[in-house]
DNA sequence: GCCAACGTTGGC
DNA sequence: GCCAACGTTGGC
């Protein structure tokens, strides 16, 4: 079992939409090596950490579980969707995601400030200085150190 | 709204 | 395959 985290506005798409909806598919990511990650690399049963981007504070807000890999991104296909890919089809597609569970809401949850004072940019690849990769990989260790800040206790 | 960082595109 | 131009991300 491994752990991500993944980035989300929340006033596209955040942690209390997900709580509501029980399940999502993560669509419209349209960077190759984030695809990658969730195409080869991401499990069923693998930890998610949900982290809210372009809002104040930016932070680590909660917990999903990967319930599904091998998903084709439906937007791709569809021309009214901003995330339209016109070089797809349903024959060759391009971007494949997964689907997400909700796990818990942990807000407040950590800032990129409280991130910062606990764990170095090797740590966790969010502290790299102009990161923009919107899922990475976190190790088993910092993972960890996250779930007993967060307060979690029952996975 | 600014702007640094970085990915993608496309001409050559 | 290089690289300038452009678009996007995301903290501030």
């Amino acid at each position: 079992m491994a752990y991500w985290l993944m980035k989300s506005e929340p006033d596209v798409f955040g942690i209390a939409d997900l709580a509501r909806e029980g399940t999502t598919i993560w669509d419209g990511v349209r960077n190759y090596q984030a695809r990658n990650y969730m195409r080869d690399e991401m499990r069923v049963g693998d930890r998610v950490f949900f982290y809210h981007s372009n809002t104040r504070p930016p932070g680590i807000v909660g917990l999903m579980t990967v319930i599904e890999t091998g998903i084709n991104d439906p937007t791709q296909f569809d021309p009214s969707s901003d995330y339209y890919d016109p070089k797809a089809t349903p024959e060759q597609p391009i971007w494949q995601t997964v689907r997400l569970e909700f796990g818990q809401d942990c807000r407040p949850g950590l800032t990129l400030d409280q991130l910062r004072e606990q764990f170095t940019a090797d740590d966790l690849l969010i502290l790299r200085r102009g990161n923009r990769l919107s899922i990475v990989p976190v190790a088993d260790l910092p993972a960890e150190r996250l779930l007993t800040l967060l307060g979690v206790t029952d996975l």
